[in-house]
DNA sequence: AATGAATGAGCATTCATTCAT
DNA sequence: TATGAATGAATGCTCATTCAT
């Protein structure tokens, strides 16, 4: 979760280089995966000398795990904004709907990253990263079905932890179908062409199947 | 789709070398990714020489697409079963559950490659292998929401096509989750430690979610 | 000290092949020592690609550990023929000055290959190979002083053991003054430029300086 | 021999820095061998910054000569005073004997250095440094014992060119016998485990074993 | 004068693939 | 047809040295 530690050469460069490294790795990692990713690649890329690579991050493993740990912040950011709003729970999730398709479409590649990282063998220590953030969603989804639940707005005989895991697994999913190849075929197979120019019928469908989910009526 | 032009050689040898080619080269592939996977590895564990490793399959891809192959046979096989039974949609929604979580749990590595393959830059000519498979699974689904929906039991304002995407979608999470390391941890996160012990509640909870989403009453 | 468990594919390409290896490995560790020794090239000058080298070394150390292995044999062959021989003690030791002199010469590399392995770091496992050896010259020479004190030869108040060492210092330095640079510059420096065309008069001055050092009159 | 031209700048740093960066790098030279010795590292450890060391020297080459100069110099030190004193030769080899056993081991890094110089390709170079000092214990050496041969102490029949000689490598390997590993190891098996703790006996046999060889009597 | 960030050549090692037997 | 030895391109990482500040 700290990285601050290593990172100091990294963080004293201009922000402009910052993010052409950032950039560069994050592409770099989604095109290929972790293992086939190649360091002096991604230094060509961000026009930054494979020395000074080495200076920023210790080995490519730590390069990774700064690139995830950025995204996650990122993702973070988002969702925290929406979950503390002031909506009530279906205008939430409707606006982590929207959200969704709008980032993972302009963030093809960090999308991609979450999805290749959920194979990696780096688990261990991807994990410790992402943990902090998948536990705040969790906890939050969990207690706002709690809160609905207890206002009878929610069916009684739900389990709000798994409920909270299945409405996260379709919004996961989402996000996926919007960024990596495979899923968007899916997607397509599934649907029509034509799909990824209807958001808003995708938004307002998922809504229902939420919503029916969930709600009493 | 059509393989068997290219393996003339491997459909030769006896069922038991090419069962244990295989064995190795799921284990190989599900463990490392497509890039780290060490042919030479396979064929030592399969007891078998390199030549004849490039003797059955031109190269490593295509060894990694005949597994991709055998493994959505063996999954389209299942699910044709179930979906094929006499069940009615809910029935035969608790029997695929029932199923991958059995299934996912005693073909760990075969399900990990399934994740995997969503993130290889093979997609393309992946999806033309699995591509069949989501297709049947896509219309299936669609088709039997359609009866339901005209039969008056489940809602009229759903697009059965995407609704059936995200019945789809909590489905192949379900699978990760009980297979891949990352997302084995996001449940264990999301509900509790034991959670792993508890397939009927489960089980349970997500048939209680589908029908919601689904049904009327 | 048993090697053959990794080196079975060495063992078995041609003598020829091995030994161009051995050579080639020899003169760049001697040159450079093992840290800059450098694998490639050792390759390149034996004619053999760097894939086979790793298939016949599993690494560098591995390669560099057979190579001393291979000298000390060469070595402790020599030395146990003199050892075992029918000479007495003041025979055995003018025999292995001799030998000293001319096998240094004709083995230059594997002697300053002798030299730096003194100063590696990888004293241990080098130890390991080597005490063998200097184990059995330890014991032969002690026991051969022994042997001549008991038969009143040698002064009653010597230590067998210290002087062996002190024997073998002496043998040591030698060697290493015919083949190793700095040590060669020693000796011109200490007795005179045509030194090296004096081995005779060599031999016979560290004789009476051995002599003296060990026998009554 | 004469290295200020070039170390003009490193003269006139406070004597405080300029033992701590001699300090550094002997340890890393000691350690590390001149290959492998990180001049990067050694700037760290001596709290110096890089571009200072190569303000103060040329590059690595001249730093690795500039502190075998040091050493040489230390030792150079210490045995003029052993050999101008007023003890007679079997007096001075005793002191000599002594100050190794203490020197050796109070500078371990430096005695290790020693042995490293006698590998390197530097070899050229460094003997130009050491010539100096080798030279005149070479002339000294030699001129006692003709005195002692003079005096009718000493065999008429030595080459007391040879005999200084011997001697002196002698004085050698007991020097490395009390600092670098492999020598260290093999006095233990030459003689004992616990030989390190029996500085009196090595001398006091050491003695013996080079009055028989040079004394009458 | 002092700094330390930046450079990039260089090297150990791996592994998909070929081909002589 | 089957083998497995041989190949060599490719890549992560290090470190001596430079030079702008």
């Amino acid at each position: 979760m700290n990285f601050n530690h290593t990172l100091e050469a990294f963080n004293r460069i201009s922000e402009e280089k910052r993010n052409k490294i950032f950039d560069a790795a994050i592409n770099e990692f989604a095109e290929h995966g972790y293992e086939s990713a190649n360091i002096n690649n991604i230094a060509l890329k961000a026009e930054v000398s494979i020395g000074s690579m080495y200076k920023y991050f210790k080995n490519k493993e730590e390069l990774y795990l700064a690139i995830i740990h950025f995204g996650v912040e990122s993702l973070k950011g988002i969702l925290e904004e929406i979950i503390c709003s002031e909506e009530d729970l279906l205008g939430k999730i409707e606006k982590i709907i929207r959200v969704i398709q709008s980032y993972s479409r302009s963030n093809v590649n960090l999308t991609k990253l979450y999805n290749q990282m959920t194979n990696e063998n780096h688990s261990g220590l991807v994990w410790e990263i992402v943990s902090d953030m998948e536990g705040v969603t969790a906890k939050l989804y969990a207690s706002f079905i709690k809160e609905a639940k207890d206002a009878g707005k929610v069916r009684n005989d739900v389990d709000e932890k798994l409920f909270a895991y299945f409405l996260d697994n379709l919004f996961i999913l989402l996000q996926f179908s919007y960024s990596c190849e495979y899923y968007k075929e899916r997607l397509k197979m599934f649907v029509s062409e034509d799909i990824f120019d209807k958001d808003d019928l995708v938004a307002e469908q998922l809504m229902k199947f939420i919503r029916g989910a969930f709600f009493l009526e």
